[in-house]
Parts: structure tokens; C-alpha cells; sequence
DNA sequence: CCGGAAGCCGTTTTT
DNA sequence: CGGCTTCCGG
């Protein structure tokens, strides 16, 4: 079972503690007893101390004071975290809901979690303050709500919710919303509430630059529209704590007294209302010593652009006065050159505190960090795909590969390709489950269950399935409820009671009010999955999808089953709605060996064996934008970024650039990125040319504009490299050996189209069989990603198509239909 | 209410 | 160039 939030007694979490906090043990009471189990514990050391380096050990064993952990790439940092949380349990220094802890991901919190779990054993349940930012402060309004005016019913918006009333606000306030997007302002607004400004404290520019001067007005509309809906959101979670916290320092007091311990993990990311958040509750009293440490890593700092203020991390120690500092340097992960190619580049930043990541491992074998080059796109992305086959002939599994991109258009050509390849692969990031449709449609039911004033979910679902509820009606409707300040769910109840309405829409309003009557009535009794099933069925929802005639129903109808399904593992609604609107993630399918494409961004923490990473061009990697709006920082949290890539691979990094790139339609070629020339010679080599380097007959392109550059003063003058742009040979055909399957997983990707973005798990292709083909030559089919063509020849499964637009390729018959 | 057509934009993403 | 959104018309 997960645990909700108010399943929790507030002090007194702990049997043992019965309402008093625990005298810390670290002077042992006079007993002989004590003395002895002391004077033993001096003596040994705990096994989960062993194994660490003095470093790590450093880092948890200093439990006094403020602490900042400077965590390098792959150096144990999660080891250190949780080691950390489970000493402090073992030396009884807290209970481990004294301890909080704080994450910017789910992911990340439910990973600590888990380890914490099984370096303490089952003992530990969980630590109920171990959590994302946002989901803490969730909890916190839970319980206070009522001091910042909310109920603490309250629902929490999401990024779409938001911008849906904004749009509102906007246009109530006669602004021309076409001038003025609710998209930009959302975004203005979320950059306020990052930097932890009320509309009052908004800079004056600021204030002016919207709609004419109406910014901080439209500010405040929202916030009061927020407060009437009985709602947050994602800014206010930190926010209203903030708020919370000054207005009312006896609350603050209290966690100050119950907190003992603070981590924060990734304090590179935090942004500024976070910083603040945070400050409030580490700054006790004067005499009590401030036990926080906060680990991060300043090289891995990529998040400025949404607010992060890396800045919060380079003045820990002026933050904190007294603070210890803790440098992770031994690296465990990548191999010398790997770490001396990527402590090369990151070394041209001058924002930085400094480290150099190192290790012992020494194996001539380790291969360079090996740089390529290629034509275009559509080569980069072969070459890969060759290389990754060459892999799998040496046995090497998929799952131990990755491409990491620096923006997403990149990943499509890799997906061509691999699907032609038959080379399974998974996309992560993106749209996720809680943002289909159906997902989305059922939580607005479930949310106006629940929560009786969310007039946006009620406006949502009102007419879904459809009742003959349009425009018209809504609008009086809202009209209706707006001149008297009720929720419009209780505005429905009340205004079919007059005539104001046409007896057809009357009639279907009546019911659906006579549904939520009924269904809130049952929340409290009814288990939360029946209640929701039933909610689903008899609002005509499911009904609506088990109509629908297109390819996307059945799937919605699953998604819908498997949202129930996920339900059971909360204890109420409420907090599967907290859950839901908090943690975004997606499932994925572990049993797939697949190569994981992503963006460079969602690769930060992870690690593969081998890395790929295409698009090292200027313009693309530094990204222009990057360069425009964030001069000298920009290119330096680019090159930041370049760090976290390289710095994924353990045993192998190959890095691509092209010299031909299409830029929104248009075919430029482009200059090899700046960053290639910062890598050291020493751990890098550039690649010969391998196989192909075909152009697909793109011969008139020959002349690279490579050719046309000053010589380069590194390794791409080189005469390999040079004798790397003169063979371009005629393109070689596609290169077809057997494999088995081809899966694509979707991870997180939801809505079905043209561009299918469903978790597909395994599928399509399943073999090389000798089964007969059911195409035959001559035959008119239809591919996703090539359109139409006819088939001209068949090997087995795989079909020889010409493409009325792609040309001839060669495809797995999996990926075909017939027209 | 749905669907075609026109217009717009074109990094990175969490909560 | 092309994908996505929005708008207007049937």
C-alpha cells in the first residue's frame, strides 16, 4: 500500500515515541548497559559503512551542522544519500519521520525509497517526509490549508487546468486572447511563482509587458479564481507553504523541532521559492545546530531555463555558515578516457566550483570516446544503427544502449531507422499517461466527486459524454454561478429549479447533478475503485468509448481499466487524485531489451554501457536559442549538458555530427559543434571511415562545407578524417541480416494518430520466419512512416516496397497493412 | 458536431 | 517542410 497523506497522526508517527521526540543518543545514558553497547559500537564498524571510500564515508558520518555533498557524475551519490538516512536511523538519532527529505522527482524519491528500504530492512515504512518538493507541500497544505485559505479538499491543477482558466480570465477581462495567449502568461505566471514573487512583488516590467500593463492585474484575477475554485497550482504547492510558514511561526516551530534531519537531493535544480522554502525550515533557532545537507553536482546544473538558480549551490557556504563541504570525485562508472574526455570539456566553464572526476580503473582495452561524422541525418541515424547491430553481434544487450539527443525532432530519424532495422528501441519522455484524454476526462469525474468546486473539471465533463449540454447552456450557466460566487456544479443544482433554461438541457442537467449528488454520497462508504468504476460506467463515460468505431477506443477502454487498476494501491480517492496530478510517470516494460532513445535532459542519472550522441553541430549543440537568450551561461549550461551526456556512458561514447541538417524543412549545412574541439586528443579518437558513407546518391553534395572550413587545428584534419568526406561512396543498400522481433515501446507517449505514440510493448514484427507471407507481389499497402506503395518483392517476412514518396525500401511485414 | 482548411511555429521538462 | 491548433463552414 502506498501511504496517503492522512493516514498519518502529525507528532506521534512513532510507537515508541508517544508524543515526545526521542533524546538523541549519542551520549549514552550512565547505564552499563549502554556504556557497553557503546563502547562495542566504537569499535565496529557497521557493515553498511564498509565499502564506502573516506569520502562518501565523510559524507555520512557528518551528521552535525550543514553539509554540502558535491556528488560527481557516477560517484556513488545515491549510495551516500541513502547510507546517510540509514545511519542516522542506526545511531537512533532520529526516527525517520524526523527526517526530511526532498527529491525533484517521483522517480527519484521512489528509487531512494526502495534502497533505504533494503539497506534498513523492511523495519523502516517507508519515511513519510521523504518526497518531491511539491508533493511535501501538498502534505503540508493538507494539514494547514485552512491558514492559507484553502479548504484542504483542495484539488491541484495541472499545466493544461491552468491555462484553460487563465484563457478564461483573459478574455472576462476583455482582452483579446489571440494577442495575449493564457499560454504565455501561464508560462509568465510559473516564472513568477519559481522566483516566489505574489503579484504585488513582481517587477514593474514585468507587470507592463503583458497585455498592456495588465499583468500583475490578471495575476491577481488568477489567484483569486484559484482561491473561489478551491485549488492550487504546482507553483502555489511551494508557495503557500512559504506563506504559510511566515504568517505563522508557531507552525513553523513546530516542524522546525520535529525535522532533525534535512536532506535535499539535486540541489543544483533548485529554484529560487524552493531555496526559500527550504531556508525556512533549515534556519532554526540560534544554538540548535542546522543539519542540512544538500548534495548536488554544479556540472550538472541544466535546468536553469525552467528557474533553477545554480546559483542556490555555489553560495551554500555562504548559506550556511559553518558548512562542512564534501567533494565526490572517485568515479565508478565510466572508464579514463570517458571521465578525461568529459572533465576536458566541462573545464572550459567558468561558473563553477570545481571538481575532476577520477579512476582507477586502468584496462588498455577501454576504448576512446571516438567521434563520427556523417553526411546528413539520415546517415547519422544508419551508422548508428549499424554500430548498434555490430554490438549486438558481440553480444552486447540493447537495454545497455542509449541515444541521447539534444532535442526531440532528432529522435524520429533514429526511430525510422531502427523500425526499418528491426532493432527494437523505447522513446522516453514526452506526453504521459495521465495526460490522455480518458485519463484525464475520468479525473475531472473524480475530482468533482470529490471536490465539489473544481469548475474546471466540472466544465470538462459536463457535456462528456455528450447530453446536449453545449455552448449555450454552459455559458449561462456560468454566468449564473459567477454573479452569485457558487461553484457551478451547486449553480446547476440551484438553476434547475427556475426555468432559465430549456426543459432538454433542464432535464440532462438534472441528472447529472442528481449523479454527483448521488456519487458523493457514497465516497465516504463506498471503496474508492467500486466508486470509481461505478462512477465511469454510469456517467455514460465508458459507454461513450465502447461506441467509438475508431482504432483508438479499445485502447482508451484499457487505459481506463488499467487507471482503476492503479487505484487500488491508495487508500482513498483523495489520495490517488494527489498522486495522480503529482506523479506523471509511465510505467515501463523491463523485459524488453530495447535501445532507449532520449534527450539529453531526461538521460541525467541514468546509465548505459554505451552511449550514442548524435547532433553535435552548432546551431542544434549549443542550441542557437540557447546561445541567443543565455549568452556566456547559455552556452555554458549547453556544455553542462554535453557533460551529462558524455558522462552517461560507462565503457563506450560515440559522438555524431552531420554536415547537413534539415531546419524546418529546409536542407543547411551546418559547422561541426564547438564542443568537439574541446575535447582532449588524448581520450578521443576520430572514427575512419567504417561503412557506409553513402549519401544516397546525393552525389552533387560532395563538397562538404567541412571542405570549405579553415583546417580544423584538431583531429578533424586529420587525414583519416579527410579521407573520411572523399569516399563517400553511392549509398549501399540497406543491409539486411536476420534478426529476430522488433518491439517499439512508448514509454509515457499517450494518444494515438497518425504518429502513434502508444506504449505498444511488444510488437509487430515477431519473427524472420518462413512463414509465408500473406503480401504478394503487386500488392497496394500502407506504411506508418513511408505511406503507400507497392510491394515489389518478398524475402520471408520482409517486403521490397516502393514508396510512392520514400522510394524503395526494404520493411518488415509487420509494419505493413494493405490497402 | 464534425471535418477540412488555413495559419503558425519550430529546445530542453517536472511538478 | 510538416505537425498541431484553431477557425469556420456545412
Amino acid at each position: 500500500m502506498i501511504s496517503g497523506y492522512d493516514d498519518i497522526p502529525f507528532f506521534d508517527e512513532d510507537p515508541q515515541l508517544s508524543g515526545k521526540p526521542p533524546a538523541p543518543k549519542e551520549k549514552p545514558a550512565g547505564g552499563i548497559a549502554a556504556r557497553a553497547m557503546a563502547a562495542r559500537d566504537a569499535h565496529r564498524t557497521p557493515d553498511y559503512l564498509s565499502g564506502l571510500n573516506p569520502e562518501q564515508r565523510e559524507a555520512v558520518e557528518t551528521l552535525d551542522g550543514p553539509l554540502l555533498v558535491l556528488a560527481g557524475a557516477g560517484t556513488g551519490k545515491t549510495r551516500v544519500l541513502t547510507t546517510r538516512i540509514a545511519h542516522i536511523l542506526a545511531t537512533g538519532r532520529a526516527y525517520p519521520s524526523q527526517m526530511l527529505a526532498v527529491t525533484f522527482t517521483n522517480k527519484a524519491a521512489r528509487e531512494m525509497k526502495e534502497r533505504i528500504g533494503l539497506l534498513v530492512g523492511g523495519a523502516v515504512e517507508g519515511m513519510p517526509w521523504l518526497g518531491t518538493f511539491h508533493s511535501i507541500g501538498v502534505k503540508l497544505l493538507r494539514r494547514h490549508a485552512e491558514l492559507v485559505g484553502l479548504r484542504s479538499d483542495f484539488s491541484i491543477l495541472d499545466t493544461d487546468d491552468v491555462v484553460r482558466l487563465i484563457k478564461q480570465i483573459i478574455q472576462a477581462e476583455g482582452i483579446d486572447d489571440k494577442r495575449w495567449p493564457a499560454k504565455q502568461f501561464a508560462g509568465m505566471i510559473d516564472g513568477w511563482k519559481n522566483k516566489g514573487l505574489d503579484p504585488a512583488q513582481i517587477p514593474e516590467g514585468d507587470a507592463r509587458a503583458f497585455a498592456n500593463g495588465k499583468g500583475r492585474e490578471l495575476y491577481i484575477a488568477y489567484q483569486n479564481r484559484l482561491k473561489t475554485l478551491n485549488a492550487c497550482d504546482f507553483g502555489d504547492l511551494l508557495l503557500h507553504p512559504i506563506r504559510l510558514f511566515r504568517a505563522n511561526p508557531d507552525v513553523l516551530a513546530e516542524y522546525h523541532q520535529k525535522f532533525r534531519y534535512i536532506l535535499v537531493d539535486e540541489y543544483q535544480d533548485t529554484n529560487t521559492a524552493q531555496y526559500m522554502w527550504l531556508r525556512l525550515l533549515a534556519q532554526r533557532q540560534k544554538g540548535t545546530p542546522q543539519n542540512v545537507c544538500c548534495v548536488g553536482d554544479d556540472d550538472q546544473s541544466i535546468y536553469g531555463w525552467r528557474g533553477a538558480e545554480v546559483d542556490n549551490i555555489l553560495r551554500f557556504e555562504k548559506d550556511f555558515p559553518g558548512a562542512r563541504v564534501v567533494k565526490l570525485e572517485r568515479n565508478y562508472r565510466s572508464t579514463a578516457h570517458i571521465l578525461g574526455a568529459a572533465g576536458h570539456l566541462i573545464a572550459h566553464n567558468e561558473d563553477r566550483l570545481g571538481k575532476t572526476l577520477f579512476t582507477d580503473r586502468k584496462d588498455p582495452d577501454d576504448d576512446k570516446v571516438v567521434v563520427h561524422a556523417a553526411w546528413d541525418s539520415e546517415e547519422e541515424a544508419r551508422a548508428v544503427g549499424e554500430e548498434i547491430e555490430q554490438l549486438q553481434r558481440q553480444k552486447h544487450k540493447l537495454n545497455d544502449m542509449a541515444i541521447l539527443v539534444r532535442a526531440s525532432f532528432q529522435m524520429r530519424e533514429f526511430e525510422d531507422r531502427f523500425v526499418t532495422l528491426g532493432i527494437n528501441y523505447r522513446v522516453i519522455g514526452g506526453p504521459r499517461f495521465y495526460e490522455r484524454l480518458e485519463i484525464r476526462d475520468a479525473m475531472a469525474y473524480f475530482r468533482l466527486v470529490s471536490q465539489p468546486a473544481d469548475d474546471l473539471a466540472f466544465e470538462r465533463i459536463v457535456n462528456t459524454p455528450k447530453r446536449g449540454l453545449g455552448d449555450t447552456t454552459i455559458r449561462n450557466l456560468h454566468d449564473y454561478a459567477r454573479a452569485r460566487d457558487i461553484p457551478m456544479l451547486a449553480a446547476a443544482s440551484d438553476i434547475i429549479e427556475t426555468d432559465e433554461l430549456k426543459p432538454k438541457a433542464r432535464k440532462a442537467l438534472f441528472d447529472v447533478v442528481t449523479d454527483f449528488r448521488r456519487w458523493q454520497s457514497l465516497l465516504e462508504t463506498m471503496p474508492h475503485t467500486d466508486l470509481a468504476e461505478q462512477i465511469l460506467d454510469e456517467s455514460g463515460y465508458t459507454a461513450m468509448w465502447q461506441a467509438d468505431k475508431s482504432a483508438e477506443g479499445p485502447g482508451r477502454l484499457d487505459n481506463l481499466k488499467e487507471l482503476i487498476r492503479s487505484m487500488e494501491a491508495f487508500e482513498s480517492m483523495r489520495g490517488f487524485l494527489d498522486h495522480v496530478s503529482l506523479v506523471m510517470d509511465a510505467e515501463q516494460n523491463a523485459e524488453l531489451d530495447a535501445v532507449s532513445i532520449m534527450t539529453l535532459h531526461s538521460a541525467k542519472g541514468l546509465e548505459f554501457e554505451t552511449v550514442f550522441l548524435p547532433g553535435w553541430e552548432e546551431g542544434l549543440f549549443p542550441h542557437q536559442r540557447a546561445l541567443d537568450e543565455g549568452g556566456r551561461s547559455g552556452l555554458e549550461e549547453e556544455r553542462r549538458l554535453a557533460y551529462v551526456g558524455i558522462t552517461r556512458a560507462k565503457r563506450r561514447c560515440h559522438i555524431w555530427f552531420v554536415s547537413n541538417r534539415r531546419i524546418h524543412g529546409l536542407w543547411q549545412s551546418t559547422l561541426p559543434s564547438r564542443f568537439l574541439d574541446e575535447l582532449p586528443e588524448a581520450h578521443v579518437e576520430v572514427a575512419e571511415v567504417e561503412q557506409s558513407y553513402g549519401g544516397y546518391g546525393r552525389g552533387g553534395y560532395g563538397q562538404s562545407r567541412f571542405d570549405k572550413q579553415e583546417p580544423f587545428q584538431n583531429a578533424y584534419s586529420t587525414p583519416g578524417w579527410r579521407r573520411a568526406q572523399a569516399n563517400r561512396t553511392e549509398a549501399t543498400r540497406d543491409n539486411w541480416g536476420s534478426r529476430s522481433g522488433h518491439a517499439v515501446e512508448r514509454v509515457g507517449y499517450g494518444e494515438s494518430g497518425p504518429r502513434s505514440r502508444m506504449i505498444e510493448g511488444e510488437l509487430v514484427a515477431k519473427s524472420t520466419t518462413s512463414e509465408p507471407s500473406k503480401f504478394a507481389v503487386g500488392d497496394r499497402v500502407f506504411h506508418l512512416k513511408f505511406g503507400n506503395g507497392n510491394v515489389a518483392a518478398i524475402e520471408g517476412n520482409k517486403l521490397t516496397i516502393d514508396f510512392d514518396r520514400a522510394g524503395q525500401k526494404r520493411v518488415l511485414d509487420g509494419f505493413v497493412e494493405r490497402k
